[in-house]
DNA sequence: TCATTGGGCTTTTTT
DNA sequence: AGCCCAATGA
């Protein structure tokens, strides 16, 4: 290879990058803060190592998602070409695992055509083995259950070794469900039986393979003479033990990561992989990036200001040669409705002035329920937009019901799309046969289907009817698979749905719900058809169904979405925001018990992995960060009180613009009842209210704990109410913060609900109501 | 067996 | 406020 290659590209990479990137052989970590070019670190190293005749075949990266995987394939295309850059395994773990487990599926006794359950189909069979065991579902909560039962797997617990684990079972007795042993063990036994695997089989499964088979592991050593993980910090215990012992052989072992940025704990994430990882291997070499290229001063030393209330984590110290930009705006608002009016009409507003696209900007929330108010507002902008993760488009319900069909023809023992489709459209058959059912199922030891194929002969105390439909069903499904040999993944799905009457079924509801969910059918059936086109020209793949069903069992809406370039604004949680960008940032709901989350402050860990959380939504933007928070949002159906979070508090004053000032932010707990409580309290009702009655202690935050439990009766004596609202009559002229000048044209309504029509000079008429407008009176 | 209704529960976060 | 499930009646 020539010299001028080879400083090409170098030259694209600091000093600190250029290193990891030119390590040879031997292990090595790289500790890489955020946007300090990990990314660009783990691409040119592969491109390095491919350059230097390693062959791509030998090369195993493990990336978080399958979006990273295809950008990084994408660029090491354009270093070495693209010939050779398709042949490197790059993926996540559950995805390039899955694929070795179909290839060596035998050994464990699976189909090559496993199906994969989500978290839903495992949910589902959960919920059913403790309905069958006659447990009381309060106690047993399948989704209590689920997770612990994720727990056990992600940390390689098997069935046998928990019940040789006495800690184990008295724990579970000590939470009254001395039951789960057994639940988990008939879980493991249907899933084997359904021939599927959940999420966390991949992991689990490919432990078993490589510990029970030395010639499995062998060839699988032999072949990964080079393995790099991404994301290293959010690695639990079962994909460490694989990392392990597949690197064993050649120890040519590169990680990467940041701890601060260690956000999956409670999916099983083990931050002390990252922690240890020096202690697991000889000469390691660690390497740290700390340089970061992405965000603004004021950003990278607040996200640091947050980060060093950690107690536990790697010390460095991320800076930038970037420039100051500008302070990161905290925006208090009312209510959640008002918070999307407030992110909106900012977007509005930065475009207008700056000449900005849509896709320049993200919203960040924690929780997913968030994106409906900003969803609202942005609609009413008309700025277009698209909400991320969420319900997944594979994971609707008449998207599942369709695909339960096409499993089933793959998989006729998948017990979970059977008793999702075996009545889907009705045929009669209802849950007294499924029962019924089920149980000859377990007692003669056969697949659900199988028994439905043999239900005549079975002696299973079902009416003739019935056994006819149910043969009309086993028929109807493996005259299905017959098809299925000789037609491509669309023309069967488009079989189906003609067949089943799928769609039928859906039109004749009517509503705008059934009206979108025919049309979410159809997309899949397109998706299908684009599929199939795309697998011709694919030397190998035939466009067959199970190719299909692989490819999207564990797709998610990064992933199936080609339309990138569509210019829309960001809506995601923070989680998924992880290892993306954003010129723009907004942070919303930063509110305690929101964020960070009332489930994460019983302990330290906890609360400080909500605070690497809120780490990692700041160090997401790039020019500009907004916070906002509000006083009080709709959660179950109801206003509830909020509070400013933590976390807001933490940040270093000198990097944050507050909108309100910082002493009213103080005050924020008698504010708060102003607007809320103020009007409308019996004893204030005739009171003559008092102007400009601000409280001239300042609380201490103890006392401000205290204040907020005082009901609004107590309060109103204190509370500050502008006098000039509540002496506003037809007439007067007023100014609006946000509306400028105008007159008002009318009073109506009471108390809380007091409404002043206005016509303002420049915005038109408006109608306010009074407790949300902030008006003076000229 | 099926369709409707009301009650209970929900909100972390995801491969 | 919305979703899922169980109970209820047809």
């Amino acid at each position: 290879m020539s010299l001028s290659k080879e400083s090409s590209l170098l030259s694209n990479l600091n000093d600190a990058q250029q290193e990891p990137v030119l390590h040879r052989d031997g292990p090595l970590i790289v500790i890489a803060g955020a946007g300090s070019g990990k990314t660009r670190v783990l691409t040119y190293r592969i491109a390095n190592l491919m350059k230097h005749g390693v062959d791509s075949f030998s090369i195993l990266a493990l990336t978080f998602t399958n979006k990273a995987a295809r950008e990084m394939k994408a660029r090491i295309s354009e270093i070495v070409g693209e010939g050779e850059a398709k042949n490197l395994w790059m993926g996540t773990f559950h995805s390039i695992f899955a694929r070795i487990l179909r290839q060596e599926a035998d050994k464990l006794g699976f189909p090559r055509d496993f199906t994969i359950y989500d978290t839903q189909d495992s949910g589902r069979l959960i919920a059913s083995i403790i309905k069958e065991m006659g447990l009381d579902k309060d106690i047993y909560k399948f989704k209590q259950i689920r997770t612990r039962i994720s727990a056990f797997k992600n940390s390689l617990i098997t069935v046998k070794a928990y019940f040789n684990d006495p800690d184990l079972q008295e724990a579970d007795a000590i939470s009254r469900r001395p039951k789960i042993g057994e639940i988990y063990k008939q879980y493991v036994e249907r899933c084997f039986k359904a021939g599927a695997m959940d999420f966390d089989d991949l992991l689990l499964r490919t432990n078993e393979l490589l510990n029970m088979h030395p010639p499995v592991l062998a060839k699988y050593q032999d072949q990964f003479k080079y393995i790099l993980v991404d994301e290293y910090q959010d690695t639990n215990h079962s994909q460490y033990l694989i990392v392990r012992a597949l690197s064993d052989k050649f120890q040519n072992i590169c990680v990467v990561g940041d701890d601060a940025q260690s956000i999956y704990g409670f999916r099983g994430a083990n931050i002390s992989n990252i922690l240890n990882f020096q202690k697991d291997y000889d000469d390691v070499k660690l390497y740290r990036l700390e340089q970061n290229y992405r965000s603004t001063k004021n950003i990278v030393n607040a996200a640091n200001s947050i980060i060093n209330h950690n107690k536990n984590k790697i010390d460095k110290l991320v800076w930038t040669s970037n420039t100051d930009g500008s302070k990161i705006k905290v925006q208090r608002c009312l209510t959640d409705a008002d918070e999307g009016r407030e992110v909106a009409s900012s977007i509005f507003e930065i475009k207008m002035h700056e000449q900005r696209l849509n896709k320049e900007f993200a919203v960040l929330y924690r929780t997913n329920a968030q994106s409906r108010a900003i969803e609202d507002a942005l609609r009413k902008r008309d700025i277009p937009y698209r909400v991320y993760g969420g319900l997944s488009f594979y994971q609707r319900k008449e998207i599942k019901d369709l695909l339960a069909y096409l499993r089933l023809i793959v998989n006729p023992n998948d017990e979970e799309s059977l008793k999702r489709i075996i009545n889907y459209p009705a045929r009669g058959i209802g849950q007294s046969t499924l029962d019924k059912l089920i149980i000859g199922a377990k007692n003669n030891d056969l697949s659900l289907f199988d028994t439905i194929k043999n239900s005549s002969k079975l002696n299973l105390s079902l009416n003739r009817g019935v056994l006819g439909k149910l043969l009309d069903f086993s028929d109807f499904i493996l005259s299905l698979q017959i098809e299925n040999q000789k037609f491509n993944a669309f023309e069967i799905a488009d079989l189906v749905t003609k067949k089943t009457g799928l769609v039928l079924e859906l039109k004749k509801d009517g509503t705008p719900e059934g009206v979108s969910k025919v049309e979410n059918v159809e997309e899949l059936l397109n998706g299908i058809h684009d599929f199939v086109e795309g697998q011709k020209e694919i030397s190998d793949a035939s466009g067959s169904l199970s190719e299909f069903l692989e490819d999207i069992a564990l797709a998610t809406d990064f992933d199936n979405n080609k339309n990138d370039d569509i210019d829309c604004v960001y809506l995601m949680t923070v989680h998924l925001s992880k290892g993306l960008e954003f010129p723009i940032v907004y942070i919303v709901g930063l509110e305690e018990d929101l964020f960070p989350s009332a489930l994460s402050l019983n302990t330290r860990n906890e609360l400080e992995e909500e605070r690497r959380l809120f780490y990692v939504a700041l160090t997401r933007a790039m020019e500009k960060a907004v916070i906002t928070y509000t006083l009080s949002r709709y959660r179950w159906g109801k206003l509830v009180d909020a509070e400013p979070s933590r976390f807001i508090e933490e940040m270093d004053k000198k990097y944050l613009d507050f909108t309100v000032p910082i002493s009213d932010y103080v005050f924020k707990p008698i504010l708060d009842k102003e607007i809320f409580g103020g009007f409308e309290s019996p004893k204030t009702k005739n009171i003559p209210l008092k102007g400009g009655g601000k409280v001239n202690t300042m609380p201490s935050q103890k006392q401000l704990g205290k204040l907020r439990k005082i009901n609004s009766n107590e309060m109103a004596s204190t509370v500050s109410i502008d006098k000039q609202i509540a002496e506003l009559q037809e007439g007067m002229n007023v100014e609006h913060s946000r509306f400028g000048n105008g007159k008002v044209l009318r009073i109506e309504g009471k108390g809380n609900d007091k409404k002043a029509l206005i016509d303002f000079d420049s915005n038109g008429k408006k109608n306010l109501l009074l407790r949300f407008a902030k008006l003076k009176i000229k």
